[in-house]
DNA sequence: GGTATGATTGACT
DNA sequence: GTCAATCATACCA
């Protein structure tokens, strides 16, 4: 089980450091296979205007939940990072299902394995995350992180959805994962 | 008060 | 490839 001072370093560092580690929500998860990294100063970060009644988890101290309804339909679940409550965060974009797989099914009404987790909004849908997991510690039930038991390859890319600093790579992801949101862009 | 926008997804041409 | 769903937030008056 990872403590929550694990979380406390930058969001580019600690979103590739998360590839290939296990995430469970009361039990159901998987193998992270799909982050991506928000800063303060990052024109694309939900904290780059500075703190809000929605971001407010972002403010808080590493190692805590930071969940947001997206397009008014989905849940977005982030782990808060940095070490000063600047405002950091990691979204978590994809999991390799592997912890209550007919749990997951049920809850998306699907049964295509690949599909179950990802993308944010899936997977949120698939562990039942939703407003009140915004601001739970991450090392404490319902949640459950499990360090990477081998060495993984990760790949980086663009971020996906957003408008504003679009050349940043930082997005990160287990490389020749079946279980990505979308592919990555081959380098060159 | 009104209106435009989005760290998405699923359905459809 | 395009587009609507759906609503909290942000921004402007």
């Amino acid at each position: 089980m990872l403590p929550r001072s694990y979380f406390a370093r930058d969001a580019a560092e600690l979103a590739r450091a998360l590839i290939g580690a296990t995430l469970l929500v009361d039990g159901v998860g998987g193998v992270i296979v799909e982050t991506e990294a928000y800063e303060r100063e990052d024109p694309a970060s939900h904290s780059f205007g500075g703190k809000t009644n929605r971001n407010a988890a972002m403010f808080g101290p590493a190692g805590h939940a930071y969940a947001y309804r997206s397009y008014g339909i989905h849940w977005c679940l982030n782990a808060v990072c940095g070490r000063d409550q600047t405002g950091s965060a990691v979204l978590i974009r994809a999991l390799e299902p592997r912890a209550g797989l007919m749990t997951m099914r049920a809850r998306r009404g699907l049964e295509d394995v690949r599909k179950l987790c990802a993308g944010p909004g899936r997977l949120c849908e698939a562990l039942a995350i939703s407003q009140v997991h915004d601001g739970l510690p991450l090392d404490e039930p319902p949640f459950s992180f499990q360090d990477r038991s081998t060495d993984v390859v990760v790949i980086a890319g663009p971020r996906i959805g957003i408008t504003r600093a679009t050349e940043t790579l930082w997005r990160f992801g287990l490389a020749e994962s079946p279980f990505l949101s979308r592919p990555f862009p081959r380098l060159g």
